[in-house]
DNA sequence: ATGAAAGCGCTAACAA
DNA sequence: TTGTTAGCGCTTTCAT
């Protein structure tokens, strides 16, 4: 009826029943119910965003990013939390493909075979997000995270230090943390170096954990003069616990972290690490499932990780001092 | 049908179809439609999830309550973001309600009538959560955030500072922050001291802010024995300034944040605060919203702030030091 | 234990 | 420019 023709802007309907009807509908309270809107029409304006975890300092950042660009879209994300389980993002992505959203974005490229599948069948824009290192489903967007390893690894050995330890996460299931440290050890490879020691850590990330896997390393290999961490908010716990304990950084030992969250960035002194492109990888995702951007032709969309030198490594070997 | 009764584990059904069901279903790769669904039987398993933001630190920690206690429910949390938007926040809840969902849980008390009307038309359990300082729609979940300002210029004057600063940010929407400073002034008036200092920030809050606005405000009064801090990210930031800038802490200044965030626990110092009950909140608003605890009669449900006492404040005048 | 049929509140196509 | 009508894919009720 005219009314549906209204709320929604289309088709021609005079300025005079226009008002009437927008007027009846603010005083009735009326809400349309989009849930018979989407069954006539076949389509919703919802985007399923699934991620594994809110509280990883990261996907905030991400979701910001889509936000941003979904904003003049009329698109909505429904955001939906994993916690790193691909049983439960199974559980979430049926969930969520069963209100037939216009696209899916979704973090990383390890998802189980009925996720694959589901996703495959479901006729919609499906985005992958973060990790461009594997299979797409349909279309990737985000970086590298074996280069990002093999990159930082590069700038520590070309800085000069050679007894590297590494601290990071233990889940099996963060992938991306797991893809940096293969390309971190394949980087020290290269230069003929291997990791001195690891210390691996379950759970949340904080700068307390930080502190205390720092010192644990530091107590079983004391003449490690680098520690490449998997985030910042541990490798923030880390210099933390160095600069107590009186190690001259960068000289006695150099530090890094991963991300390049803002958050952090008034410690006493300033974390080497790699931007991961948080923001801008969620608003290109964003941009390809309101078709503002064309998919690109090779399903794939890669960023540049970027490094942040910060204060925590020495400047490489040979160059000026400033 | 009969596949529906199967699907949902309804009605009887022999085990021999069932099985041939549910197969076919597999190998298919059906995903029901829930748009269908719900249409058909009025009613939606989603629960709208609504804050104003989620760089905040504060707000992931209520969701992981939220979705805790949902998990086992057959609930499913869908999150809306306002940016601290009235504007923002109608537009969300707007859409949400337009998908039904069986109950709604929203941050603050403070909203457009628009926002009010659409709320108590919907006909659904509607819980506004953290700050339980107003007039509810239909029930509270939270603190009193004048209460925890008052309390902890309570702890402040009892610990014997006199000259008073308060850092905090200048959002005109975010009330609880708001609230908390009207209850710490109030709490100084009563011992008859005022701020003898403030100074606010614009934007999110990080370590930077923090140290920036701690020397800005120390420089404008130097003599300040104490500095409250609108959250305990900015608070951290001030504490690694007043650590580097030689300030005895807690005897020549003190400090207190707010929230109780753990990521910040290894900070060299422990930060006075005051521990919102953010998970706790989430939990209890999602059990009401679930069915799994009855309404309260008197639609409030009040938490008590929880005073952290950290390293940051002197034991109180008189009493034994431990 | 299974099938048949009505109808949820809209949209889209068509008629007036 | 406005009104009419047939579904959208399920759930619910009732009949078998």
């Amino acid at each position: 009826m005219t009314v549906s023709r209204v709320l929604r802007n289309r088709g021609d309907v005079s300025a005079a029943t226009r008002e009437k009807v927008l007027t009846a509908a603010k005083t009735l309270g009326y809400v349309p119910n989009k849930i018979a809107g989407g069954l006539a029409s076949q389509r919703v304006n919802l985007v399923a965003v699934v991620i594994p975890s809110l509280s990883n300092l990261v996907f905030p950042d991400v979701l910001g990013g889509i936000s941003a660009e979904l904003d003049d879209t009329g698109l909505q994300p429904v955001i939906g939390v994993t916690n790193y389980s691909p049983a439960r993002e199974e559980m979430v992505l049926y969930e969520m493909l069963s209100w037939r959203p216009s696209g899916v974005i979704l973090a990383g490229v390890e998802h189980s075979k009925a996720s694959r599948a589901m996703l495959a069948n479901a006729g919609i824009p499906v985005i992958e997000i973060m990790d461009i290192d594997g299979e797409a489903i349909d279309t990737l967007v985000g970086i590298s995270h074996i280069r990002a390893g093999r990159e930082m690894a590069a700038r520590i050995v070309e800085a000069g230090y050679r007894r590297i330890g590494f601290v990071g996460t233990h889940m099996p299931e963060d992938h991306r943390a797991r893809k940096r440290l293969v390309g971190f050890e394949e980087g020290l490879a290269e230069a003929g170096l291997q990791l001195e020691a690891r210390e691996y850590y379950q759970g949340g990330s904080s700068l307390l954990k930080g502190r205390e896997l720092t010192e644990r390393i530091l107590t079983r290999a004391p003449d490690l003069d680098f520690l490449y961490y998997s985030n910042d908010m541990i490798g923030a716990g880390g210099l933390l616990y160095c600069l107590e304990a009186g190690y001259e950084i960068p000289n006695r030992i150099g530090l890094a972290g991963f991300n390049g969250v803002d958050l952090l960035d008034g410690l006493p002194v300033r974390l080497t690490t790699t931007d991961a492109r948080r923001v801008e990888i969620g608003r290109r995702a964003a941009r390809l499932v309101a078709g503002k951007d064309a998919m690109p032709p090779d399903r794939l969309i890669a960023l540049a990780p970027t490094f942040i030198p910060g204060d925590t490594i020495r400047a490489p070997a040979g160059s000026a001092r400033n």
